[in-house]
DNA sequence: TTTATATATCGAAATATATAGATATGCTTT
DNA sequence: AAAGCATATCTATATATTTCGATATATAAA
C-alpha cells in the first residue's frame, strides 16, 4: 500500500507531537494501560479514559483525537453514549513501510 | 540503537516540513539530485547547491538544515569556504526501526 | 420531556514555527 | 590588509499549533 504526499504529511503532522504519539502508544495495549476500566476494549477506548489519563482537558483530547484521525492513524464507532478509539494498524504499518523506504 | 524520548521528539518534529523532508530526500541521490555541479559528493552537499534548488532564501535553507542537523540526520563538515551537509545513515535507520517497533 | 452524561466544536489566548532581510563570521584571493 | 564569496545568526513578521473554557450535540436515564 502507498501513500501520497499529502497523507504522509497528515501523519508525520499528527505525530509530532508527544501527547499524540502517547495516545497512539496507550492504545496498543489498552488492558495493559487502562486496567481500571470494566469495558471490553473490542471496539477501542473511550474517550473519558484516554482524557482521564492524560491530565488535560476534554476538549484539548477531543482535538488531539481528531488530529489522529483525520491522519487515518485511529478510527472511532460510537456505541451507545461512548465513542471508542482504536487505532488503524493497517495505515500505521503503511507509514512506518513507507518511511522505512521513502526516508 | 536505540533512542531517548529526547531524540525521537527532535527528529519528528524535524521531519514535520516538508521542505526538510525534500532535502533529505535530495541527500539521498545527490549525483541524481544536483546533476549542474562539479564538486564531488563524498563529503555531501553545499549549502548553495540546496539553496538554488528549494527556492527559498538562503537564511530560511540555513535554519533548516540546522535544525536537521540538530535533530541528528544530518551532519556537516566544512571544506574550504564550503560547508557540505549529508545524511547521517546510521540515525536515520535507527530512526525508522524505532518507529517501526515502538509506534 | 426534562435531566444527566459523553463527546465535539467554537472562540480566544499563549506558544511555536516558518520565512525573509540585514548583519556577522570564516575562508580565500588579491 | 582589503574585498569577495559561502554560510550562520539575529530580528521581526506572518502563520500554525496547543490549550482551555464555554457551548453545542447526541444518546441515555429518570
Amino acid at each position: 500500500m502507498d501513500m501520497t504526499d499529502n497523507e504522509v504529511d497528515l501523519i508525520i503532522k499528527a505525530l509530532a507531537n508527544p501527547v499524540r504519539r502517547e495516545i497512539l502508544v496507550w492504545l496498543k495495549h489498552p488492558e495493559l494501560e487502562f486496567p481500571s476500566s470494566q469495558c471490553p476494549f473490542e471496539h477501542g477506548v473511550c474517550v473519558g479514559l484516554i482524557n482521564e489519563r492524560s491530565k488535560l482537558s476534554q476538549s484539548t483530547i477531543s482535538t488531539h483525537l481528531a488530529t489522529l484521525q483525520r491522519a487515518g492513524l485511529l478510527e472511532s464507532r460510537r456505541h451507545g453514549q461512548w465513542i471508542y478509539y482504536r487505532r488503524n494498524e493497517t495505515v500505521i504499518s503503511a507509514f512506518t513501510q513507507h518511511m522505512q523506504s521513502a526516508l
